[in-house]
DNA sequence: GTATAATGTTCTATAATATAAAACAAAGGA
DNA sequence: TCCTTTGTTTTATATTATAGAACATTATAC
């Protein structure tokens, strides 16, 4: 447990490692400087030690500054450690390309969720969501599958928690609502959200368990409110259920039944 | 140019992320402040100032820590921001496929190569390189490829601050010798390795060009040597250099004749 | 089941380092 | 050409990272 302060100069560096998420490939270090508030030679230290590290470059031309390639081999690092993404990768593919959408994985991190891949759809539709970050687990699908699959004990406790914040008309914001929810899905093995992030978009999800009542990480596909809920009709949540078996078997050994 | 110290925590702070480059996928803060050599207190301030930020995690189970999924997010930046790995991917994935071979994309950074993506083979030979990491010019056939396109003096001042390290027999150490082989690459367009980093190793190897005579990065076909000898006569150099031209446009706008 | 070893975490004093201000350099625009 | 803007270097200082030691917790051996 993390209690100690944390580095400061880390945090910083950090900070502006993640200036670049925003759309920009390439900032000045006034533009950077100004972003996260520090003076500009503090700023230059900053910058000019991950350029030497390699996790920043510089734009000869314009003195401009953008992020290394050398991010990339810890990329690298994180993906051959995963098990879960090297695995699970050409099976989201697939239902991708099946059901032309956005399909993501997801696990649990301290009440949240955490995108661990995306295989984007091949439509004009973008999902705005970004692998590595966090979400809710409350009005995601694969938040709400992920939490219905805790113990009563915990799910109480995420609950006590938690302040279940509204992002459309539809997100779940009572807790005993949410509740009935978790036994639905339990019951079913399924779910997913219903514009609950987002009017227009809707996603179906599955666990992945790792035991009989417990789950490793969860799957979804989501799109266009019209285009899921025809899909539904269609199998897709079959072949989720059959995927995450799948990958039940391969990633963690277990096997329903 | 970066002359100034770099920061001493983030120099310690990224060379405890890259020890998970080789291959182990949790260590324990022992490990870490061994490997590292520092104070068993001041590794746990890095270790826990890069959880705390999301890009460690450590494993509640056995208190081993890990890499985040929060690198991921940076790794999203580095790649929507690189309209070149965006690009190019879809190609590389191709070539791959048809020559069921690794393929290579790589482009210069002060006198090295710096490998930008990579599509592993479909066969249990698997070519040891990561992204984001470097290697040599003179013996890489990304390498010869790049440097073959530099200007005269570029070439000159390259040969006199490099050495021509001998990684295997075949490695060129003789600065006219590789000078002959970077006219005979302007000449045809191609080039490659010949076992020269690895024995039994052998690339073929095209410059994507940004313009009549410069090279913006470039793309190889790796494997072992007798499948290369026997596919660059089915067609892969050609195939390499139909990839490269279409790069060449829609990256760069620019078209041979 | 107890004792002992090994490792993870917290506390604290101190030295070392990151920091910001100011000076300087270089580039761009008026 | 001058002035403004932005990138870089220098330097003094205060803050912060650091390592040693104490403490806590877990794992191992007996």
């Amino acid at each position: 447990m993390a209690t100690t302060k944390t580095i400061q100069s880390l945090e910083r560096a950090f900070s502006i490692l993640e200036l670049f998420q925003s759309g920009k490939s390439e900032l000045s270090l006034k533009e950077i400087s100004d972003s996260i508030g520090l003076n500009k030679s503090t700023t230059f230290g900053l910058v000019n030690s991950l350029t030497t590290l390699g996790y920043m470059l510089q734009n000869e031309d314009n003195q401009k500054y953008s992020l290394g390639l050398k991010i990339l081999s810890l990329t690298n690092a994180v993906k051959m450690n995963n098990i879960l993404i090297r695995v699970s990768r050409p099976y989201l593919e697939e239902l991708s390309t099946k059901y032309r959408e956005t399909v993501h994985s997801a696990k649990e991190l301290n009440g949240n969720i955490v995108y661990i891949d995306k295989v984007d759809a091949d439509t004009s539709m973008y999902i705005n969501t970004q692998i590595g970050t966090k979400n809710y687990m409350h009005c995601t699908g694969v938040g709400k599958v992920l939490l219905a699959y805790k113990s009563d004990d915990e799910i109480e406790t995420f609950l006590s928690t938690h302040q279940l914040k509204a992002l459309t008309f539809n997100t779940i914001t009572n807790p005993e609502h949410l509740k009935r929810e978790m036994a639905e899905i339990r019951k079913n093995g399924i779910g997913g959200d219903d514009e609950e992030i987002e009017m227009g978009l809707s996603c179906v999800a599955v666990p992945v368990m790792k035991s009989e009542t417990t789950a490793g990480f969860a799957i979804s596909v989501a799109g266009p409110t019209v285009r899921i809920s025809e899909n539904k009709k269609n199998g897709l949540a079959e072949d989720l259920k059959n995927t995450a078996a799948k990958l039940s078997e391969i990633i963690y050994g277990y096997t329903a039944e």
